[in-house]
DNA sequence: ACCTGAACACCGTTCAAGT
DNA sequence: ACCTGAACACCGTTCAAGT
């Protein structure tokens, strides 16, 4: 049995550190704990390593993009609701690069494997009404998209490259003609 | 003027860093200078840093590598004297994954960018030397080698990928038929 | 059953005092 | 001109005492 005091605490937590992972410079478990009014043995229960932090962060940015694909893809023509919603995973991606840097390789890549099912669903998802309605090509591969999607928030830091521009080619690539 | 006390201390801290980043776990700058026989104020006078101190291993690692190249070319066949010096590189970038984890991602690929020109200056010298000898296909690309390689010492800490036979592979691919 | 927050060992960094 | 090492503020982590 949870305590309803422990899950509030829990969330309280998450919603302030994911605040501050996307503010610059770091901030220790304890200011993290300070600012979520717990104490720092509260933040440890929860979160036994700073990396489970940062993972439950992650995880839960994963979890809210793909839970709010469903509207998007409802309420716009299926390449406006993947632009929309690339352009959310790019700029959620955007923080995760100050989450990325706190992670190591390793649990990285295991961060990735485990949010690759539920992403990939959502674009096959949106491939799928495109090409339905005849606006994606029947031979274009979400797995592809994907890829190409990946290099582009890859080369956010990196270069002056604009990613909406970017997306909007990788989307041209998309479309019947 | 660098007084020879000096240049003593930065060579035996990078030393002892070297041994101390190649081992299992964190390692304190404290504990380094502390093994390095220097002061806290003295490493950190030396290397204002944890990354500049990474970074100065690394580029010692390379250029020792890119130093050893030339005996190897005059005692070795082409093809063999390049699989000794890959088997050192990726050798070398093992320990480097220790290191590569502490290091940012952009300063990582600082690190790589600045290396690359010799390293491709090594293996072209060995291809140029195999093409002239007949046992290194004429067509063959060092970029191409340098990439595949790359492929290789990031498959380590992943799979049990045997990475001797899967260089034997690449190595196979450069000889003419 | 969970939380608080003082306490602990240790971290990176500084700087007065030495040579 | 450079080094030493005590000192400082702060870190992650623990745990007795509370509710």
């Amino acid at each position: 049995m949870v305590r309803s005091d422990a899950r509030e605490n829990r969330e309280r937590i998450l919603v302030v550190a994911r605040e501050v992972f996307a503010e610059p410079g770091e901030a220790s478990l304890n200011q993290i704990a300070q600012r979520a009014g717990v104490g720092a043995g509260t933040l440890y229960r929860h979160f036994p390593t700073r990396e489970d932090l940062v993972l439950a962060v992650y995880q839960d940015e994963v979890e809210r993009l793909v839970g709010a694909a469903p509207e998007l893809l409802a309420a716009n023509a299926p390449i406006d609701g993947l632009r929309l919603w690339t352009t959310d995973l790019v700029a959620a991606m955007r923080q995760k690069h100050g989450l990325g840097e706190a992670l190591g390789q390793s649990a990285h890549q295991a961060a990735a494997d485990r949010s690759y099912g539920p992403v990939m669903a959502v674009i096959t998802a949106f491939f799928e009404a495109g090409k339905a309605d005849g606006s994606i090509r029947v031979d274009a591969h979400p797995a592809d998209f994907l890829m190409l999607t990946g290099a582009l928030w890859r080369a956010i830091g990196h270069a002056d490259a604009d990613s909406g521009r970017m997306l909007e080619l990788i989307l041209d690539g998309l479309r019947t003609r």
